[in-house]
Order: structure tokens, then C-alpha cells, then sequence
DNA sequence: CCTGAACATTTGACAACCTGAACTATTCGT
DNA sequence: ACGAATAGTTCAGGTTGTCAAATGTTCAGG
């Protein structure tokens, strides 16, 4: 479970503590913008997952990292205010896609927009050493899982 | 060329997702390897706090931003398993000062140090770019609020 | 000194999130 | 057609979070 690991190099070190803030700062921001929604966090997450498409519970779940059991309540929460709805997948009864309505792609398009997390931290860039760190980003998450 | 900022630079926009992504998996990771020392991502980051000396409560709910009383419920359950100390602030018998014990400091800090966050993303780059990421990352947290 | 406003923390009621186990319905291999 | 596997739900239980109402403490003005 424990692989053995370099006696951790103080850059990496720095650099993890530096996006552990950076992490709480967008975290914050995000659930602030989505509760000016009257959304939770959770279920502007899984609005924004469906901008994509309709999808099955089970790869809401996955792609979040958690239980199955966990995305009925959201979906139940999210359908009751007409933001998703549940149907039946044609091919197979068994899974159920959730498609986000005409307003909830609205309100995770329109919270997506509102999300300047740029504005604050981002904007003491200068644009040349913003498309350094666009790529070297690119570059971490390369290997990385897919956006979804 | 004036920096005027248009409300969608797409240099910005892109970082902005990059961002999104990242903090998914770093956030993903933190709440494993605090889950794999039996606490909760919350419990973490208060312990995390407590690692720069003893702090009161009101201090703490500020800084992660949140309600004071949801502070308390987080601070009786790392006292009752003696990861922090409360003690009245002799200087002001109203506060409570926090304090993490041995253990507390010792469970944090191992945390950290597993937190290798770097092993998947980070290993990407080389000591050079890790370097220029780390530089970027401080410019972006120079304004923000300091982490402590 | 006394009183009331301001402050730090706690308590209680409530909602959401999250997990794990047990259940239902459907699919699929043999 | 039977049994194993799969998708989703339900239920019980714990943690996080909010808000409003307490408690205890400090401090300024009269």
C-alpha cells in the first residue's frame, strides 16, 4: 500500500502545501457560487457531469469517487426541482440516465461562467506566465484521469 | 497590448478547468490518505492548522471559513480520540484555545508527507519545471489570504 | 461599582452528504 | 430456465454544515 519514496524533495513539498491552499481557495469558491444557486456542491458537481449528456447513476458515481447509493439522494434532490430527470435506458431496464432539463444545464452552464476563480489569484499573472502554468498543468494532467 | 480583461480569456478559461481537474484529484487523495489514518478531511485540516501552535476556535472557523459552531463538533471528536487539547485562554477566559497533542502534531504531519499528490500528476515534470510551477503557485498566493 | 453591549463558545434542531449492508428488478451465461 | 452478476434503491448511522438561542466572559459608560 506504501510504496518507498524518495526522501520527499522540498520542492514537491512546497509545491503540495501551495496547491493544498490553492485547493481550499477554489474549493470555497465553488460552493459559494453554487449556493448563490441554492445549489450544494455535490449537486452542482453532477449538473456539471451531465453539460456532457445523460448517464447512467452508476458512472455519476464512479467519476465522483463514491457510492451509488450516494447519487440517488443528489439525483432525487436535484429531479424534485426539475433540474435532472430519471428514464430508463432503453437497451438495458436495469440503469437509469440522468439527463440535466433545459434549466439545470442553465444553472451549471451559468454557475461555470460566474466561477472567476481566475480573477483573484489567477489575475497576478501576466499573460505569458499564465500560458506557462496552462502548460505545465496540462502536462501534470496528461497522464491523469479524464475530465469526464 | 493593453491587459484588458475580457470576461472569457480563453487562456484563463482553460486554466481555470485545468484547475478544476487538479483540485478534483488533490482533493480526492487528501481525504484517502486522512480516511486511511481514520479521520475525516475535516478533522485533517483543523489537525493541519494546529501544526503552527495552538490557535482559539473562532480562529479556526475563519480560516476555513465556516460557522464557529460547526467548529466545536469537529474539535470534540479529534479531543475524545486526543488528538487536540482545549484550554481557556488565560489572557481572555472567553476563547478556547486549540491545541493539537503529540499525537495529533505526529498523525498530521505523517499525513502529509504521505500525501505524494506528486507521485501521479506531479511526476510529470522535471525538477526544472517543478521549480517554475512552484514560482507561479507563490505569485498566485501572494495576494490571497495567508494560509494561517 | 453596575449595567448593558459585544464577544467566544456551546447547544439543539435540522438538512445534506456519505458509507455499508440488505433488498428489488433486470440481464446474461450456460 | 436457473443462478450469478449488475443497476439502482432503501435503511441505519456517522460527519459536516447552517442557523437561532443559550451561557459565560469582557469591557465601556454612567
Amino acid at each position: 500500500m506504501e510504496t518507498q519514496q524518495p526522501p520527499t524533495d522540498p520542492v514537491t513539498l512546497e509545491v503540495t502545501d501551495l496547491m493544498a491552499n490553492l485547493v481550499g481557495i477554489f474549493h470555497r469558491e465553488y460552493e459559494e457560487a453554487a449556493a448563490a444557486r441554492s445549489l450544494t456542491g455535490a449537486q452542482a458537481k453532477v449538473l456539471a457531469l451531465l453539460r456532457r449528456g445523460p448517464m447512467p447513476m452508476r458512472h455519476i458515481a464512479q467519476t465522483l469517487s463514491c457510492e451509488p447509493s450516494n447519487i440517488t439522494g443528489i439525483v432525487d434532490r436535484l429531479e424534485s426541482r426539475g433540474f435532472v430527470t430519471r428514464e430508463a435506458d432503453p437497451q438495458d431496464r436495469r440503469v437509469k440516465l440522468v439527463a440535466a432539463t433545459g434549466s439545470g444545464t442553465a444553472a451549471s452552464v451559468e454557475l461555470r461562467e460566474s466561477l472567476h476563480f481566475a480573477r483573484e489569484p489567477l489575475a497576478a499573472l501576466d499573460p505569458e506566465e499564465r500560458i506557462q502554468l496552462r502548460d505545465l498543468l496540462r502536462r501534470m494532467l496528461a497522464g491523469a484521469v479524464p475530465p469526464a
